[in-house]
DNA sequence: TAAAAAATACCGGGAAATGCGTATTTCTAC
DNA sequence: GTAGAAATACGCATTTCCCGGTATTTTTTA
């Protein structure tokens, strides 16, 4: 019998995963949290097997708490749940020490199986995820994020996660090592590639990519 | 009985609503789409009682897509499943035709209610989405979104999602019948209310407040 | 190994944003 | 009717960003 729980921030969500494995014999849903807090408590008194933890709980990150839960229950398998497919958050979670990376566009039957696989002791990732892994895998490539066709570098999203942190680009110079007009340049191209007009445009694809959160 | 049809982009969720009302005797789930294209041939086919619309459907704005549907099908009704309870997505809602708002983090029981009363001709919106209504329509009053406490007035949301929309203070001024310097001052203001450094600050806010969309 | 891509960096200039301050008028709520 | 909030607007200055162009070096790829 696997003991799953699930965190995540909408009831609706909750209740229907609940109610899809209820139809699930070896599996029983032990609880369910819609934040950190009550993630905490009740996981330290439960004990599960298995927690779905979608990783942008409201206005906790399920990244983080993964990390803290893994700290203090190594035992404990983490099944990530996201809409995000971008790289940046799978390699996130994944650092953060979960088991399996699930899309949401996944089905009920594919959760299932995942959660089944996860549990007893393999990874399971969703095929879009398995094929960004791979890719990023093979040879330790670099990361390249498509847009409209045209990839990012990876220094090309460095600057575009500092610019959406709030950073000029004296500050960005000065972390980097290089020089503002190097940042310029980067900025210009992340313009051009992206097709938008100044930094709202920027900022906006940032958090499309899941460079940072709203 | 009642004939429902699911609109989210997420399978998970569809499935697990499917699920939640596999056990209602009233309700009957006659149909899902996971995008506007599915969405438009599966209801014209099916015509539903209700649609439970997810707001946010990927790259599709279920806004337009309950607006476009209406229009085509005016006896079916819209109930609106979103995360967000920000005002304006209510409103944007509202004005699309749609008879009812429940926010994600009511339970299935609610969700259930809300179907049936929305069904019976009737509207439903999950309290808090009550509240900003009653709120809104008491007497015609100022929108005023509270942040850290310092509400924005209605003038500096609207420079807000215009700047976020990547439009110059000098643009602004001239779609507003504003001077530059007063978008400068509104500007500054919200600079100064959000606690933000700068333009890229103030774009996470706007949508964060559901003003834009990524 | 050669070619392509990426990273680095500069020139010059103007536009745009930020930041310090100020003020008056209009609107709203009591 | 009055006080406070909101909207409007200005002065001035500095910093930052955007944009036209250029180039060399380093790294990656085939």
């Amino acid at each position: 019998m696997i003991t799953v729980f699930i965190a995540d921030d909408h009831k609706i969500f909750r209740d229907g995963i609940i109610s899809l494995l209820e139809n699930e014999e070896d599996i029983r849903v032990v609880g369910e949290a819609g934040s950190e807090e009550e993630l905490n408590t009740r996981v330290a008194r439960l004990q599960p097997d298995l927690i779905l933890m979608d990783i942008s709980m409201g206005s906790t990150n399920g990244i983080d708490a993964t990390e803290s839960i893994l700290k203090r229950f190594p035992k404990i398998k983490v099944l990530a749940l996201s809409m995000h497919s971008e790289s940046s958050y799978i390699l996130k979670m994944l650092e953060a020490g979960a088991s399996g990376y699930l899309l949401k566009d996944a089905g009920s039957r594919e959760m299932v199986a995942a959660i089944r696989s996860v549990a007893s002791g393999n990874t399971y990732f969703s095929q879009q995820v398995s094929q960004t892994l791979l890719h990023h895998l093979s040879g330790g490539k670099k990361i390249k994020e498509k847009i409209a066709g045209v990839p990012l570098t990876k220094r090309e999203i460095e600057v575009l996660q500092l610019i959406a942190e709030e950073f000029s680009n004296a500050e960005i110079a000065e972390r980097l090592f290089i020089s503002i007009r190097t940042v310029d340049t980067h900025r210009r191209n992340l313009l051009e590639k992206l097709g938008v007009k100044n930094t709202a445009g920027l900022v906006k694809n940032a958090i499309r990519l899941g460079l940072i959160h709203t």
